[in-house]
DNA sequence: CGGGGGTGAGTGAATGCTCACTTCCGATGG
DNA sequence: CCATCGGAAGTGAGCATTCACTCACCCCCG
């Protein structure tokens, strides 16, 4: 991943002809996506830093939907194939290394989808359809296979009985993703206080310890 | 608040003239919003929807960014001001009912406040824009709020001592706001388990406990 | 020579916003 | 008490711009 948290797909080998230029494209929507923000990122915009022509975006893709689409499903962390490893793990590791493991990986993963993820929210067709050709990949998995993945814990006495596992997975993928939101909301200018703790390893940390406070058996128990 | 979840004015006076119009515009908005999608609520489209000329929308407003901010900022929910009365309350009623009070005004919240917000990140400039004129009514006030309530709680021995109030309020503030983005996406079509629980009530208890049982002070410590 | 990849130059449809103009109402002054 | 005026509220008709997308046409490789 490079610095606006976008995978690159292998360069070993160089990518000819037409798979070039389609690749080009992708990483030039991902790119202006990450920095001037979706509305201004046009087909002209992105013709011009793939260097290609606006005609020839047409010959790859269907229309500018499709790109982003692309974009999202081709060039993003994947953070749900990420978490579904997890359960498979159970009883490996300490909870809380895989659970800061799942911090680490989740609010970069946000961080990179909110402003696709929110402009979606400004047409609701265009959300339907993505929603559609989701599928059942959707955004509903990760605390989902987290769920599960505390449930397997669960069932080997390293998580509590008394865990409502749903719950708990629900505050921990609610917190990177509330964490992504204000970290992207104050870009570069939060105000004191604002983003706290401050930088992103003590988040992982500081959450995951507060989640497992209530996860864990408690030693006196 | 209406089915939108929108705050009208107290209608007891009913705003003449200049008022009215004004009124019935950021109602107009606010409706567009939250059925068609913010990218489909136009100039055009508000104005017929509120019942005046196009022309007439920039009497009352300098440009169409400043009536959505009017809509965020007067037709909004005030979460933050809900959960800033909270630290005064500390020591009266019972943290979870509480907390349970703060989610089950928090999602409905972000419910609303999510089509809009979400669209900011899709124009940077924007969002500086928007950022700069909430001055310091920032979203990071909500789990700011809360985390200053817990502080107090904790001072009373109501939350135990090892708790970081900062970490649980961003637990379950985040939660709330996961939960909402999760509504708004899967609308009226969720696959089965995608909302889990399935009703708000469930859901803020659940989220309460989960979050609790790693908060207050275990019967056994 | 056929066709996939590529281009420059458009096109129609929207969109946000402005302009010149009218209407209405309340304050002012004789 | 009425004439007059000034400005706020409102309007219909555009304007400039931008956008996604298309068309006719080339180039070059197999």
């Amino acid at each position: 991943m490079n610095r606006d948290g976008v995978n690159e797909p292998a360069a070993a080998e160089p990518l000819t002809g037409a798979a070039r230029t389609r690749a080009r494209v992708l990483d030039a929507a991902a790119h202006l996506i990450a920095t001037v923000g979706l509305t201004r990122t046009t087909t002209k915009e992105i013709a011009r830093a793939a260097g290609c022509s606006e005609a020839a975006l047409y010959k790859h893709f269907r229309d500018k939907e499709e790109i982003f689409v692309r974009v999202l499903r081709e060039r993003a962390p994947r953070l749900a194939d990420a978490v579904a490893e997890l359960p498979g793990r159970a009883g490996h590791g300490s909870v809380e290394e895989h659970l800061a493991a799942v911090v680490r990986v989740a609010v970069p993963f946000y961080r990179q989808s909110f402003p696709m993820a929110g402009s979606l929210f400004a047409s609701p067709e265009l959300l339907a359809a993505h929603r559609r050709k989701l599928g059942d990949a959707g955004p509903h998995h990760v605390s989902s296979h987290l769920a599960d993945y505390l449930r397997a814990e669960q069932r080997l006495g390293r998580v509590s009985a008394g865990t409502d596992p749903d719950a708990a997975a629900m505050l921990l993928i609610g917190a990177c993703f509330h964490r992504a939101f204000l970290e992207l909301f104050y870009a570069d200018e939060a105000p004191d206080g604002a983003l706290r703790p401050v930088s992103a390893e003590e988040f992982a940390t500081a959450t995951v310890r507060a989640l497992l406070d209530g996860i864990v058996d408690p030693p006196g128990a």
